[in-house]
DNA sequence: CGATCGTAGATTGTTGACAATCTACGATCG
DNA sequence: CGATCGTAGATTGTCAACAATCTACGATCG
């Protein structure tokens, strides 16, 4: 007999939450301002847990607090998700190798990985593009803290929560996603990472991360998509690890 | 007639400020317990700003949350000083590679970067370890700022503010620091930046950051001194740099 | 009539008190 | 005598009131 381990966030993170929630459900839009005495109102707290809550929602870059004058919801630029995909290419190249270095495969956690892979499969899941990117993100970070680099997986976790608002509020869509390649692309890097192939899971990463972008900027007003594809931002960045054949 | 910006820092900011400062001083250890009431009866000030300044601390890894039992000093080991040194290798070349792409050369700021540069040769700082690190931190960050990038510069000046502690806490020295030689180094850095160079950037800095990081294992305990020249949290990702030649 | 200044309202920053939780110690029971 | 339980003290989490600061609007002056 063994009961579940008790999640319980703390209050200020379920304001987080909550707020976070508000975006996406088109309540809270950028530019808004986030009074603390209005929110603790309505969420039937006290200002303290929601001062901090905000906080952390700063931290993660989702508001701008400016000195004694409250925090503003952020208007995220295209420019925005493409730092946010640099970071998690980046800092997933280096949780991936280091996950392989200690042969992570091996672990007792690798099979809950394994697992939330598996739900990418879910008829239900691939339904709701939401739950298919929440589903999918949680996929990914479970495979960072294989890596057993604290710093390192928080800084992803924050970009992840990042990324479901930043697609809302930016009108992304995740619509055309080819789920088949997605889930596939994710198990050729699980092999690699199992296998310890270096090469291999580099290139399924650097793949993954390459063809989100592109899809983000499918959706994104043909205004500014000339830049985009080129992936400015990113560019360099693959080109480098391409050195690496 | 221009007056100073009246920098300021929060409460908060002031208070997380002093503990570090505590540490360094030696007055606070690693395990000690962080009891919100006593530093904020020490510092004239009330719990709340205490408690925000902690959880900057929290975000920042100086410091340890538990849920409803406070906050304690994390007691650093080598391996979170490698941890920090591979996001700062892996970020400060994303920063640099930015920077160049911006053509950072031409801004006003570069002005600026060059002028911290050049604090670096001032005696008075070379002759204080700590003030000398402090300066050279001062110079990375504001080079790293010219990127444009505000989470990657977010992450890396929170690495940066650890750094003195960490070196504090395991008894690290500056001490067999070839300061000519540090500030050659940031000096081709510069002049790659400067032309755009990439490979010649990204060489100085990997070169930087693996002689510091080498520095630092010189004065670490010889019981743990094997595994650390093997720098295995960084290895692959020095070598995997490697192969750009 | 335009610009500056001053004031009122709104909002953040801070405080001290209260409630909930945890830790450690000692009492109770087998 | 060992283990469990319960209670007291310490500490965090939360709250509501107060102080400091900012914003916006209108009055005053040139």
């Amino acid at each position: 007999m063994s009961l579940e381990p008790l999640p319980e966030l703390s209050t200020s993170e379920l304001v987080a939450q909550r707020i976070r929630d508000a975006i996406l459900d088109g309540a809270m839009r950028p530019g808004d301002r986030l009074v603390e005495a209005d929110i603790a109102a309505e969420l039937g707290v006290s200002r303290g847990p929601v001062r901090e809550g905000i906080r952390l929602l700063a931290g993660e870059g989702l508001v701008v607090l400016r000195r004694n004058r409250g925090a503003v919801v952020t208007s995220p630029t295209f420019e925005d998700v493409l730092e946010v995909y640099v970071l998690r290419l980046s800092l997933g190249l280096l949780a991936i190798h280091h996950a392989m270095q200690l042969d992570a495969a091996t672990a007792p956690e690798f099979a809950d990985v394994e697992l939330l892979l598996r739900r990418l499969h879910d008829s239900e899941v691939q339904a709701d593009p939401l739950l298919m990117m929440q589903a999918d993100l949680q996929f990914q970070s479970a495979l960072f803290d294989l890596s057993g680099l604290p710093r390192v997986t928080a800084v992803l976790d924050q970009t992840a929560r990042d990324i479901p608002v930043f697609v809302k509020v930016l009108g992304i869509t995740y619509d055309d996603v080819d789920h088949a390649a997605l889930v596939q692309r994710h198990e050729r890097l699980m092999v690699a990472v199992r296998a310890r192939h270096r090469t291999d899971a580099e290139h399924a990463w650097r793949e993954h991360v390459r063809l989100t972008v592109g899809e983000f900027a499918r959706g994104y007003p043909d205004a500014q998509l000339d830049g985009i594809f080129d992936l400015p931002l990113m560019h360099h960045v693959l080109d480098h690890h391409e050195h690496l054949g």
